[in-house]
Formats: structure tokens, sequence, C-alpha cells
DNA sequence: ACAGATTTGTTTCCTTGTCAACATAATGAG
DNA sequence: CTCATTATGTTGACAAGGAAACAAATCTGT
């Protein structure tokens, strides 16, 4: 016979909770690679999307990165005070912003990919490859059930 | 054959990417739902730990929770402001506290255990039974592994 | 016993994000 | 056309945590 008053899940019972303790491992030991390049993770986020496309705008940057406007402006600012980003007029829109990376800017991107690549190997080799490729996917899955758009850190 | 300067991988070509997407939407959904009652992720599993654990010292506790003695030092005082800790000296070590739960603190605690059994089941209600032990027990390992200690966020 | 480490909790400074208010520009309904 | 609505980027107030310095208490090796 169970008790009446059932003791609550503890904390991880919750599967959202283990989720958040590995994905902050993965992050904080990414972060700390990432200083001796002297960028945080969320700039480096900001910077391989702009890679990919260049011109986008602030507002779409905040939708796809699930950030706010505020905290692109700001992380925007951080980028080109570091001569890695630059902002041109729009030509159409008189509110808009084109956001560019510069040429160091771009030179740089290979160099943190490779860190973000060998980062996720490492933490990840505890999982076999099937493991691996499981996870892949059941996360896939819930991103895409979620409609969830991307996050800023890695 | 394949371009001699590869594109870096995408931000979610990376496992540690998709998995904090994911966590943060959950960590999200779990703290719009807290707000309800006037409380954050953080004291949550702050007032977790300590329904179990009663008398914990706050060094114990950071360790516990994966945070630093610092950070835990202004939690307690945030939940002793609510009325729903306190801390009293440790009998014989003159630094330590013992810190407990008030009569509404663990009031709380299984109001607050429900809320958290319901985000849950509803975020990863998008995975079957199956999927779901499978990324449960992937985490774990990865936990395990990495002798990961708990994290302040659900 | 006692001087040097270590531990504990707090505090200050810094970083980084959200939220809300703004000014400005574009859009749309009449 | 005109005016209300909406979108864009910025700014200021605030929240919350990390890092490091600190005082006080405890522990340890000799």
């Amino acid at each position: 016979m169970k008790s009446q008053a059932p003791d609550p899940a503890p904390l991880d019972g919750h599967l959202g909770y283990l989720l958040r303790t590995v994905s902050n491992a993965v992050s904080h030991a990414f972060a700390r690679k990432l200083t001796s390049e002297g960028v945080t993770v969320a700039e480096w986020a900001l910077l391989r999307v702009l890679y990919d496309v260049p011109g986008i705008a602030p507002a779409a940057l905040a939708a796809r990165m699930g950030m706010t406007r505020g905290a692109i402006s700001k992380l925007a600012l951080r980028l080109t005070g570091k001569g890695l980003l630059a902002s041109r007029a729009h030509p159409d829109d008189g509110r808009a912003q084109m956001l560019e990376l510069t040429e160091p800017g771009r030179a740089l991107v290979p160099n943190l990919a490779a860190i973000a690549d060998t980062n996720d190997s490492e933490f990840f080799a505890a999982l076999s490859p099937v493991e691996n490729a499981t996870l892949r996917k059941l996360a896939q899955a819930l991103i895409t059930h979620h409609a969830l758009t991307g996050v800023a850190v890695d």
C-alpha cells in the first residue's frame, strides 16, 4: 500500500532537469575553450549564423537565435567593438540594418568551428556512435515537435 | 571530390547545441508556470533539495546544485525574504549554517513538484514511452561518465 | 600549542540576458 | 492623403549568476 501523500518526485526524476545538467556542462566546457579566442558562446552562435546568412537583419537574428532584439543589439555592439562585425543601412528599409562579418570575423569562424567540433566530440565520446545518433534524433524530434527556434548557446 | 576548405559544421550539427535548445525550452516553459507561485526555477531546485535534506549547509548545496557559494548565499537570502527558508547556526561549526524550510516552504514543495511533473510530461509527450526512457538513459550515462553535479535548473 | 593552510559564508564587481519604454520608419485602412 | 498600427533597433532598469577578495572559524602538521 502506497503512502497517502506520496513524496514529490526528486529533481533528477525530471527529464528536463537531466537535460539541463548535461547541456550546461557541454556549454560550460565550450565556453572555457572559447576564452582563448576572446569570444563567448553567444558570440560564436551569432558569428556562425552570419557566416551562412550575410546581411541578415538583427530582428531576424533574434528570432533565429531565440533571443530578444535588445540582446542582439548589445551582442552586435560587442562584436563590432571587437572588429568582427559591421552593420550597414538597409537600402530599402530605413529602420533595418544589414549585419555582416568583417574579414577578421569571417576568418575566425572556421577556427571557432573547429573548437566546437572538438568540444562536441570529446563530450559525447562517452556514447557509442549509435547512441549518439539516437540522442540526436530524439533532440531533433523534440525541436521539430515544439517548433523550437534555435537558442544562443551551444 | 570534396572542397579543399570544407564549410564549418552548422550550429545544429553539434549535439550540444541541440540539447541546449531543448533544455532551454523546457526550462523556459517551466519558469513561466512557476511565476504563478512566485518562485523561480533555481528557487524550486533549492527548495526541493532542502525538502529531502533538511539542515544541509550552503556549501553542500552549492556542490550539489552546481552553483557557487556566492550564488547560494543570494538565493538563500531571497528565499528567506519570502519566508520559505530559515537558517540556523551549526551547533559544532561556528562557520557553517543549517538551512531549513519553514512551514510555508515545506507546504509549497508538493505544489511546485506537481507543476514540475506536469511541465515535464507535457514537454516530453512528443516522445513515446520507450523514446522517453532512452533519452533518460542517455542523459544519465553522460552525467555519470562526466561525474556531473546537478545544476540549478530544471 | 600554534602558525599556516583550508573552509565557510558574504560581499563587490562584472557580465549577460530580459523587459519595457522609446524614437523612428514603414504600412494599411478609410 | 492621413492617421492609427505595426515593425525595427536602442536604451535603461533590473535580475541572476560567476570570479575573486575577504573575515572569521576550523583543521593540520610538527
